[in-house]
DNA sequence: CCTAAATCCTATTGACTATGTAGGGATTGG
DNA sequence: CCAATCCCTACATAGTCAATAGGATTTAGG
């Protein structure tokens, strides 16, 4: 399951991808408009800053924007920073590799093998899936 | 990430299907060959039986076998045991349906249709591989 | 029938994580 | 200058994970 962390995030992003332009948005429109708690949303908004996912503007009038286009930014993006690796064992991650704790031989390891399959799978689902196009989706729907 | 209930659980079962035979495997010898707590391997085992994964048979030369044939045994039958449902949200999963807590309108709902892709694609991974297959892998690489 | 060996069951513990809150520091537009 | 805004650290609380403890129950075999 994904985080609540990573809900707030993705419903935060997908509003900033729906303005489109490139004015900051403030945290407390955000978390006003999205119901999520000010402060935590604040926390969030500062980490996905520091992976480059959101530009921040400080002072008087300042707030949040994407940081690179809505189509370059994917849920796999966002989930890798709120929720870390995808992979279902660090054995089989690709942006965070590590030997399992108690692994006595990787290659030969049979669910190893099983969990690499899944990661990849997922990966390849969440890496394909974007903001823009979920912002587009949203907006076809009437929902924003 | 699985938890470390999770690989003991695959670990065990692989040690089980390994074994073919009919014969009850007891709880001491898993837990030596395979290094897990003992006591914590118990209470795994009672979970797995509880669903049928597993059969056993108590008192003197007890044990434990598997509940069904091992190519009936799926990583993902083992995994929803132990970690619960496969899908990264209530919403998408299939097995444990439930509302998000916070979500307005499923139906238009840009992160659901994300991580709904995402629970197919994983789901059918971990649907087909099964303990029988894993097992003989281990048997022709020579770790059995 | 008695006992040893095994599973079954409940409770508890310690460490860690997730979710949030509090308070103030740093920056900047007007 | 000052007020609005993001930035940063610390803390609190509840829950989960991994493991342990101790005994109750069941059964094979003498």
């Amino acid at each position: 399951m994904i985080s609540q962390k990573a809900r707030y995030a993705l419903r935060a992003l997908l509003l900033l991808a729906a303005r489109g332009g490139n004015d900051p948005v403030q945290i407390a429109e955000i978390a006003e408009k999205e119901k999520i708690p000010r402060k935590f949303l604040e926390a969030i908004l500062l980490e996905l800053k520091k992976t480059g996912i959101v530009r921040s503007h400080r002072g008087r009038q300042g707030g949040y924007s994407l940081g690179r286009p809505a189509k370059d930014i994917s849920f796999a993006d966002v989930l890798r920073v709120t929720d870390g690796p995808l992979a279902l064992s660090p054995c089989v991650s690709v942006m965070a590799y590590r030997k399992c704790d108690d692994c006595f031989e990787v290659s030969v390891c049979a669910i190893r093998k099983a969990l690499l399959a899944a990661r990849d799978a997922t990966a390849q689902i969440l890496e394909s899936r974007n903001l823009a196009a979920a912002a587009q989706q949203l907006r076809r729907s009437g929902a924003l």
